[in-house]
DNA sequence: CGTTTGGTTGAAATGTGTCAAACTTTGTGG
DNA sequence: CCACAAAGTTTGACACATTTCAACCAAACG
């Protein structure tokens, strides 16, 4: 029997909200059943009522909505550790899809067991409870973003954004890390056209920023990147300094 | 004594998560601190650490940041019944600004007393987790909207939404409502230049759809705005149609 | 009544989108 | 391992939505 990593939701919670150990082994514990999806695949559907949540294990996924005239806007994007649709806990129907866009290992945790653990263990749901509120900020800072600054700029930002928080559970190091992402992708994400990433990334890259060679991304001058993207990483609420490069 | 309203709080709540009679009457009896604000003042400020969270019980605010260029981006708006900053009850550092739009009455609870509150009644800590996702679900379809929506769609959506919004809590009849936004607010809060506001209102006006005069706003053709600004109120996760026109 | 705030207009500048094609890389099956 | 297909990237020319600038007008206000 393969013990499922609960490893990552842990440090991920344990670093919202300090926990004890009986509730780091009722978390390990958790019930959960294991997925392993394609790229590209929905995992939930927008306008579903879903009886679990899922949390990310292996890969990268992302949030979405298609406006009436099919144009797609991308959300936010989820990393291991992560707890897409956490929401769905009191939500009962999802306002928007999640999907992969790489190959993804996920872990399915059904809604009673979830509730059953927020009423035996507070200090959990609490720590669920902030979870989502970051996610809020998240939004938040992303609206500023598509809404009031260019391309050049927001382009820059999306970049610091995923660095720090892929650092935050391991998978960067200091100056780059693997961000599978195409360009397509970024357009929907931060409402631009594919073409015009992809001339946005190249300034980046002459600018002396960054190097971004399939899917491998350095950054170059961390300090630049940030300055470009007016990048400031406070909304993500890390407790203290953690994501200091 | 004047008895302070926790009525539209209750209001609120109860919609979100039936309350029981006990639970009723302990929300009434919420310790808060009422003040009356005048427009254009900010309420609470981005990096401040408050000790108390405030209900809107009269008058229009908004939540919103500065960007390093000194642009404002306007998040949200609040209007009597919401919870602005429900969200630094977990989340130590306020990552955004709330400031009056019109002159305001607000009641401060401290969070002490919600904590307290939250422990004693789960349901009603229930509610309020679920009213922050609901707001979360909002902040999705900003991004939507100023991500991937033309002008003119997007301020006809932000028209619905705030309708919409209003009628719910009993603020608008059928077709109208007093909605005092100046132009380089919408703009702001779209992602717009206040001149392009003015010019898609008046599209929005010859097109029949509404009528904007002062700051009374008529809606003429309800689906017809709806259908312009691609409009799909599932995201305000109202319980079973209560936000039908 | 003057002053401020908010609304309206026009002309020109510009950032970003669209279209269409070529090129490169990745993945797959023979 | 090659050949091909599919997916992703790059380029150029052009169109267009939106911004900027600058001025004027109307309404609200002290």
């Amino acid at each position: 029997m393969p013990d499922f990593d609960a490893s990552a939701l842990i440090r991920r919670l344990d670093s919202i909200a300090a926990l004890g150990e009986a509730e780091k082994q009722a978390l390990v514990a958790l019930p959960m059943q294991v997925a392993e999806l394609k790229s590209n695949r929905d995992i939930v559907r927008q306008g579903s009522r879903p009886s679990a949540s899922f949390l990310m294990l292996k890969g990268l996924a992302c949030s979405f909505k298609v406006t009436g005239e099919g144009k797609r806007q991308i959300l936010a994007f989820h990393i291991p550790g992560d707890m897409p649709d956490l929401q769905s806990l009191h939500l009962t129907v999802l306002d928007c899809s999640i999907g992969t866009i790489t190959p993804c290992t996920i872990g399915f945790v059904q809604h009673q067991a979830l509730q059953d653990f927020c009423d035996r263990f507070p200090r959990i749901a609490r720590a669920f409870w902030r979870q989502t509120l970051i996610d809020a900020a998240t939004y938040r800072e992303w609206i500023v973003n598509t809404g009031r600054r260019p391309a050049y700029e927001r382009m820059a930002h999306l970049l610091c954004e995923a660095v720090v928080r892929l650092r935050a559970v391991g998978l960067a190091d200091g100056d780059g890390c693997d961000l599978p992402i195409t360009q397509s992708e970024f357009g929907d994400a931060l409402g631009l056209s594919t073409v015009h990433v992809n001339r946005v990334l190249q300034e980046l890259r002459g600018a002396g920023l960054i190097v971004f060679k399939g899917s491998a991304l350095s950054v170059l001058d961390w300090d630049g990147l940030r300055a470009a993207g007016d990048f400031d990483p406070a909304y993500l609420h890390f407790e203290q300094g953690a994501e200091a490069p």
